[in-house]
DNA sequence: GATTCAGTTGCAAACGAGTCGCAACTATAG
DNA sequence: CTATAGTTGCGACTCGTTTGCAACTGAATC
């Protein structure tokens, strides 16, 4: 299930540099894995598959660099449901928001991108007067093949 | 802020007694929590509040209680955008559904009915034949008194 | 290219939320 | 009243995340 690429590889530490944000060795690997990933990746996975191109990025660095990318809107968080733990999931901001799905059975997630969603949230920053930044929608249920069994 | 109060306390005892789920003291004290809040709660006010009605309360035992009362669908769980840290917040599951949205500046939560989230729901059930069991919806941004600042 | 220094890093230790194994206890059915 | 399956408190534990600090480094300035 590939994410929707309809921004470039390269994005992000474009970005930086338009922000003037430093831009080190640890934080190009972290970037580049954020850039190219197919599914959502939580900080553990973030952190195996950076170390992949730089050995030297630490836990700590990981996790910085993911604060300074919400901090910028540059990524969502994503609970995902707490399917499998506790743990956060990342994934780049694209150009619209999308809802997550995920299957309470088989553990798939699925992403969906609707125009009534549009339209519920101009309503709620029309009728709540309310400036929203940032939103999540995750869903929890029974996926299309699932529904049948149990 | 009050929930809206559109069952009346007593009912999560008398889900426990329909489906012939065990009623103990320490969870007498739980739902009493749960029943008359006001406002949304995490295990931790959880915990101290209960321990007001029954000293003898321990941590887990309310963390076990939430999980009962999550697995029978008679409560929600809530993030609420991580304003406060990375727990949870609980309230009871009401009639309908509702949005949450969270101020990043003043913190404060607000709630939100809408006919066009139900609609979205129908539209994600009926297109991508999803059976949706629980749902979560949260927004941050800026409520109408401090839009304006900052 | 060398100098400078605020910003960044790795490390190890600490944190907070939530979970678990276990022996003791207790609500309920018979 | 008894039997027993379910529940409890306790303490130790896991896991995801954060922090303080001394050492390092990117990039701006010369």
């Amino acid at each position: 299930m590939p994410l929707p690429q309809t921004e470039m590889p390269g994005r992000l530490q474009a970005h930086f540099a338009e922000r003037g944000i430093r831009m080190t060795q640890q934080r190009r690997a972290i970037l580049r894995v954020m850039e190219t990933a197919t599914k959502h990746l939580d900080a553990a996975q973030l952190l195996r598959k950076a170390q992949k191109l730089d050995a030297s990025v630490d836990r700590s660095t990981v996790y910085r660099t993911l604060q300074l990318l919400k901090r910028h809107g540059l990524i969502d968080e994503l609970d995902l449901m707490h399917i499998h733990g506790e743990g956060h999931y990342y994934e780049r901001k694209l150009n619209r928001d999308h809802i997550h799905m995920a299957c309470l059975r088989c553990g798939k997630i699925m992403e969906f991108v609707s125009d009534i969603f549009e339209k519920l949230k101009g309503q709620v920053e029309k009728d709540c007067r309310f400036r929203i930044v940032v939103s999540r929608l995750e869903i929890g249920g029974y996926c299309a093949g699932c529904r049948g069994a149990k």
